[in-house]
DNA sequence: AAATGAAGTTAAACTAGTTTAATCTCTTTA
DNA sequence: TAAAGAGATTAAACTAGTTTAACTTCATTT
């Protein structure tokens, strides 16, 4: 669990005091290749931070297909954010594809220790203001380019996904059909 | 600005003196019509919450045509995000759509703003929060839904944009040309 | 009152990406 | 070693949305 404690005190800095509180909030916990960290319809009660593994969030349109919404790797945080801070029912699934170690924090325990450690605040301030420039900057090449380039792009951009993780579901992420990812990686192969 | 300072004290508590501190760094700004609150290519460093009017946040695609990745209202906050936090050069441009009264902060003093009021950090991290989430939902949408159905939904959304907003920003805000958009508005017309 | 220009509409030809369905290649398991 | 199943490929027919271009409407300027 110092791993996420090194890891949040790279952002900001902390005492030992503060170090040992917040250690004592956290829970590790394993999932099977497989498991759900979170199901769609249930309240997200935890945070979750990936110590190990490979994690997709996902959800079904009306017609039941999936459409995958990210990837997280070693150091990538999951959970269904809009659950987790409505307490609501989610929106999405959250699934292992790959055994999987996480270290975990309940939204309880996170809003208390918000308040005992202000600086804890800072740094999922900064997190979610970078999460949300990402997502904004997928908008804008949803938009503006074709599927062939995104491909190259998420390539370039995660490697290390990209070698761990089914295409079907890199088609998936990227907007398209299995299928036409195969005809672009079949054309890209060509040149 | 009193105005923003009350908006602000909605979801955090202020003292006097906080109020006062957080209202000494605040500055009332007006612009025209067609103006720009920042441009593609400046470094943005101040954030500004709209008083009065409409902006818009759009980006100019390799081929030159626009993508509006936003709209914003009274009571919206406005501003290149990714440029402010890093201090790069800002992907986007921010234009009023009408006469536009804003009140603005500069980054450096919001920076020292979260340390002197350690509240006003949450108070931005659950507007981040917000607003990623519903960026998130944006992606879902448009990866799940045919544009009929976007456009509905937008209209049922904000109903108040869509009446002060051209029908070729409101199509290019849901990716799609204005001719598409007017063969759906036709083909809703004739329902 | 005419002229200009910005916003919106319509329609035909086109294309990026989907759908359907068959085939192939591996692993995994019996 | 056969059989089953998951992932990937190929190709043909199809469709949602684009492109191009001509036309309409209406507000603004001259």
């Amino acid at each position: 669990m110092e791993v996420l404690v090194d890891h949040i005190a790279k952002t900001i800095s902390l005492t030992e005091e503060e170090r040992s509180q917040l250690m004592s909030k956290l829970t590790n916990r394993r999932y099977l290749k497989g498991q759900y960290i979170g199901q769609e319809g249930d309240i997200t009660r935890i945070l979750s931070f990936i110590r190990k593994g490979t994690v997709r969030t996902f959800y079904l349109d009306a017609s039941g297909s999936e459409h995958i919404i990210s990837f997280g790797i070693e150091n990538w945080w999951v959970g269904d954010l809009g659950s987790l801070i409505e307490q609501k029912p989610a929106d999405y699934n959250v699934q292992c594809l790959e055994d999987t170690e996480v270290i975990q924090i309940s939204n309880e325990d996170l809003q208390s220790l918000y308040i005992t450690i202000p600086k804890l605040e800072r740094f999922f301030r900064i997190l979610i203001e970078r999460a949300y420039v990402s997502t904004q900057k997928r908008i804008v090449r949803k938009q503006s380019l074709p599927a062939k380039e995104r491909y190259i792009l998420f390539l370039e951009h995660y490697p290390e996904i990209a070698s761990r993780v089914p295409q079907y579901m890199i088609a998936s992420y990227l907007g398209i059909t299995k299928e036409f990812l195969s005809q672009i990686r079949s054309q890209i192969a060509r040149t």
